[in-house]
Order: structure tokens, then C-alpha cells, then sequence
DNA sequence: GCCAACGTTGGC
DNA sequence: GCCAACGTTGGC
């Protein structure tokens, strides 16, 4: 098992959005970065402990927990020309993105920022959340790493 | 709204 | 294969 970090714009889709879905689920759409699409097709496995991140807003940090629902499958949105994440380049018969079903498990009682995450950075590091630049939307969270956060809930 | 950092594209 | 131009992400 793996834990994971994805991120979300909480105008787009929030935690609150995926906790109002039917079943608590719902299917992460959009990712058009080769890495963070190689995370979720080669590494996820359902199960998988997954933070939510709320990015481009007011307090950027982990808001909740969730977890990965399903297998990797392709990501319809790439074939709608309608859709904002349209990609006339990925082939139905052979789709270049994939997307996986995520479920709320639980909010966390405050929000962990990004400032307090870099405040730790001596006990986080090699988090790719707090790297310089970073810019992916899916990334791996070690287990201690995972624990340490949490850890820091109570706190 | 600004802009640094990064990924992608495409000319050569 | 290099790299300049461009688009996007996302913190601030």
C-alpha cells in the first residue's frame, strides 16, 4: 500500500464537493501531466490512503483524507471537445490519460497549510510537496512521512 | 494580479 | 537534439 497527496482548486472541486457525491465518490478527472498520470496508472492500487489538498486558495494545505476507489481507467474528458480538459491527441483507442475513483474517508479537524508543512521541513524531507517548484498534482507520500502529518493534527 | 518555476511545443 | 517561446500551475 501507498499513501498519496493530490490536489484539488476548491473552487473546481473541493473536499466538501467530493463528500456530496453519491457513494462519497467520485472520479479524478483532468490530470494532463505525464508524471502524476504515471503515479495513478502504474502505483495506485485501490485502498490507498490519498490527502486532499486545496491549492490556489486562500490557506493552501491537506483539508481531508480519501482514498483510491478504483483501478486506473482512461480518462473520458481528453475525448469531449467540450470539456476544459479536451485533448484532441489522446486517442480513444489508445488513451494517453487516465483517472481513478477517489472516496471521502474524513476531514481533518484543521486545515495543515503549506506553511506549516514547510515548517517542518526537516522531518518532511524529500516530501515533493515542499520541494522548490513543485508543481505536480499527484505525488507519493511516504508512510512516515503520512504518520508525521497526521501526527501533527493533534497538535 | 503578479510572477517564478516548470512542462510542452515546434523550428531548426 | 537543442532551446526559445509559450502556456500552466499555484504560492503569495
Amino acid at each position: 500500500m501507498r499513501c498519496w497527496l493530490m490536489k484539488s482548486e476548491p473552487d473546481v472541486f473541493s473536499i466538501d464537493d467530493l463528500r456530496q457525491c453519491p457513494g462519497r465518490k467520485d472520479h479524478w478527472d483532468g490530470v494532463r501531466n505525464y508524471q502524476a498520470r504515471n503515479f495513478m496508472r502504474d502505483d495506485m492500487r485501490p485502498g490507498d490512503p490519498v490527502f486532499f489538498y486545496h491549492s490556489n486558495t486562500e490557506v493552501p494545505g491537506i483539508v481531508g483524507v480519501a482514498e483510491v476507489a478504483s483501478k486506473p481507467y482512461p480518462d473520458h474528458t481528453a475525448f469531449d471537445p467540450h470539456s476544459r480538459y479536451y485533448d484532441p491527441k489522446s486517442d480513444p483507442n489508445n488513451p494517453r490519460w487516465v483517472m481513478v475513483d477517489i472516496r471521502y474517508r474524513r476531514k481533518l479537524k484543521r486545515v495543515i497549510s503549506l506553511a506549516e508543512l514547510k515548517a517542518h521541513a526537516e522531518e518532511l524531507e524529500g516530501f515533493a510537496l515542499i520541494r522548490r517548484g513543485n508543481r505536480l498534482s499527484v505525488m507519493p507520500v511516504s508512510e512516515q512521512h503520512w504518520n508525521y502529518i497526521l501526527g501533527l493534527e493533534k497538535a
